[in-house]
DNA sequence: TGCAATCGCATCGCGTACGATATAATATAT
DNA sequence: ATATATTATATCGTACGCGATGCGATTGCA
């Protein structure tokens, strides 16, 4: 069962990820909001949302407790009060710098070769954008 | 970033089967339940948490919602009073039956060959058990 | 210009996930 | 035989995910 595969090493992989994020105080999701952040600054809701492929019905509460930890600012645009700019604060684009060597230290754990993990990763971006109606950019 | 390939394959494969589940008022986790205990039925909550590697804290509600729906019983056991023994009712097993195709629909979804399937699903389940401390059975 | 459709975000409800902890039953070690 | 440790579930709290819905801001079209 491919499914039941991808399901158990999706959440192997989270479990694999919080002894290095939960000494920061983050949670994965909040990891890939970060991350978005920093290679993009002053994104709204809907551009972040399409880069870490969350709805705004995930993303608000998730950027509000990342507001109330200081990580992050949101505020209405002037010239559209419909959307919300999210930009990372001082605080959070330090903890984003930190967080440089996680990736690395993710793919050690994974046991394998980069060539491989290219290989993996480049399947599972394809099966995605296969299975989703509506694909989104790919984080930088 | 495989990290996110990972998370983001994980939840379009969800989102591809919720068309073949929701009709039948099932979730996810709960067809891999069913799918656990069409193979080998009267399960304690530990067998059962080692197939689909989920904990009594996500279990236990999880099956009650099940039992509430009908489609299994807990009850514990005589000898050891502190195991609760699972076994799906008639209407589980009948759920069960109906859910023989599921796999094959998604594996026509996913426009990959079946070569490419069992390369990617086993490719993934060694990553999993690699990042995971404690590996368990797959399911059958 | 008016006003309905659409857009962008927020809210609500439900069902996972999972760390931490509780509780009762059994196993073990003296 | 009794105290202690271990085991199997259950409970609690927090944080996602996501379908459905709400609401104010904008757009587009008669």
């Amino acid at each position: 069962m491919l499914c039941f595969a991808l399901y158990s090493a999706a959440h192997a992989m989270q479990s694999a990820y919080a002894p290095l994020l939960d000494p920061l105080g983050l949670t994965y999701p909040q990891y890939l909001v970060i991350s978005a952040l920093h290679g993009a600054q002053d994104q709204t809701v809907g551009q972040l949302g399409a880069l870490v492929m969350l709805d705004s019905n995930t993303l608000t509460p998730l950027l509000k407790r990342m507001e109330v930890a200081g990580w992050l600012t949101r505020r209405r645009d002037g010239a559209d009060e419909r959307q919300v700019r999210v930009a990372l604060t001082p605080k959070g684009a330090g903890l984003a710098d930190q967080l440089q060597g996680v990736p690395g230290c993710f793919a050690d754990k994974s046991g394998l070769s980069m060539p491989q993990i290219v290989t993996l990763r480049d399947t599972l971006s394809a099966l995605r954008d296969q299975l989703r109606p509506r694909p989104a950019r790919r984080l930088p």
